[in-house]
DNA sequence: ACGTCCGGGACTCCCCGTTAGT
DNA sequence: ACTAACGGGGAGTCCCGGACGT
């Protein structure tokens, strides 16, 4: 009925990430990738702002993962809304493939400007998630530090997740993480 | 007896910020810049990897400051060295002129392209501080996260000290931050 | 009873019109033109063949009140006739508002591709003017050298009008126009 | 002198003209013109603005044979002055074959677009030399109407040398034309 | 009449390599 | 060494047109 498949920007974005695992980013062309589902690269660029975002999908729902259990939270201190919001999202990517993961990040570990386009990403989020902090009344730049926080630890634990042998779920390393960082920034005799 | 103008690098960056500024970093072409100073395209390239960098210079400066510190620093637990390290890096800003730095991030600011590289570039300081407590010892992840609040406290305070008004000096405003991520983490309870 | 706002059209070259003068034809997109009526990019190439024909409106009307005057003339000298048909076709623009010439003549002059399409539309109007001639029975050359004489004296008499501070009637400049550019032609001893 | 091969650009100019003679001028990309002299897309459009500037070469040289002449021109009436300068002018296309400007002209009439460009050279020639008339102390309006009737002229001329069967040079053409205009102009009884 | 999905050419810019000249 | 001239090629934006559905 339809003279084109539907499904293009899904099929688009299947075949960029094997291509980019396979081939590599730079050696991956935007036309490549239109090519190999049988598209034009003009479409490409109509569904991907660049060649990158096709990695960084789903954004907002993943930034709702954090930003609306912020929202949602019970009374508590900014941090312990943070920790609840990053641990609570945790089931996020347990939904996605451990593997998935694994493959996606080697793709934008393998690339500074996919690095670039990441570290954008989670500023994002952790903006997003101070401003929902200051949306329950907390100020600055306490809203900053504990949002920051929060992405900080979500990073670190993200990392561990990922590497290999490790069985405990994300979740469980947020928790521990988290402690961690507790335990970190509490040694901190006063700055002379 | 040299047959061109020195300062090819310099003259290049000074043009480039300066047109960054007055008609904003996509409206600039590298060959505008180039022209700008009787130069060529080619040339601008050979000094600098990407029209971005003209505005991250002097990076290894940037990160010695702080590095350097970690390195020499006393016994101490992994915050305090990073705090001491931060707190004593802000003098390598006061020798900035506080306009410049206003100027450079207000252009770093309207730029999502400059955004991304000032992300990596702070992320590539962090992890180089995470290294350098490594080398003293540290472990993981408390390296990381202690490098990490680093930068996080760096951050909040440098633009709180671009602020309009503000008075303090970058050293005392690290020394507030500081002060403001200890009790913001203190303030979590077990996260469930 | 109708699915969509009548009018789209008009709209479109109303929005075209004043996104082409506040922010230049080159910074404006068809889809911006289209997105700032509510209709889609699309829609715009189907009412306007392409983004300078927005400006090019009526062009039939403009012509018909040149040509019409050349058929339904009274006998006289080719220059005769055409001298009569642009002073009598003046009217056609007094009742457009001189401010309005102004705007639409200053964004022509602002783009070349623009000026490239007016220059078309004036020539398509000479040799309609020709043509018109032509089937009165006046030969060539001397009904193409009448009807571009014609449009000179309408392009020199045309500007003059919209130039500040300009007080007299479209067709009191052009009566002037004719009587300069007859001296001016006049003047010319056999060429060696 | 030159230290690259300065083919290049001769190369592309030569296969775009047999190109767009012998496929027609939409028919023909930028690339097709390119690959086949064996260059990239790319180098084509760093040697000509546009797929249609090939054609506008040497606009110079060509504009300088008219307004050099003028500014040259011994005492005379601006007519003078232009006629002398347009018939002078023609020793310009004597040296070029007729056959080439058949060719060429073909070319530029079976494209609007390519007529737009043609005339947007021609009226960029008239207003040069309406320039150089108002440096030798000319007025306006008398400037651009001579200036203007000298491309006419020009114009008319040309064409005429170009049709089958024409004898003529393209200077004799030119003064005979000059002299129809002079007859038409003057058979002008004032408008009413 | 209008929207959606898509193709494809024009054109600009970024960034890189090579070679000649100073 | 350092520059200019010439060239390549991918990314990305815009123009415009076609096919189909409502």
């Amino acid at each position: 009925m339809v003279r084109w498949e539907p499904g293009a920007r899904d099929r688009l974005r299947a075949a960029a990430l094997e291509l980019y695992a396979s081939r590599g980013f730079d050696e991956t062309t935007a036309a490549d990738i239109a090519a190999s589902v049988g598209l034009s690269e003009r479409t490409f660029f109509r569904h991907f702002a660049d060649k990158r975002e096709v990695i960084f999908n789903g954004q907002d729902e993943f930034e709702s993962a954090f930003v609306d259990r912020i929202a949602a939270a019970p009374e508590g201190s900014p941090m312990n809304v943070i920790a609840n919001a990053v641990v609570g999202a945790s089931d996020f990517f347990d939904t996605r493939q451990r593997d998935y993961s694994i493959l996606r990040q080697s793709i934008i570990e393998a690339n500074p400007s996919l690095r670039e386009r990441e570290l954008l990403k989670m500023t994002a989020l952790a903006e997003r998630m101070a401003a929902a902090l200051r949306a329950r009344g907390v100020a600055e730049p306490q809203a900053s530090l504990a949002a920051q926080s929060g992405v900080t630890v979500f990073g670190v634990s993200f990392r561990l997740w990922l590497s290999p042998g490790e069985q405990r779920s994300l979740a469980e390393i947020e928790r521990a993480t988290l402690a961690d960082l507790r335990s970190v920034t509490l040694e901190a005799a006063p700055a002379v």
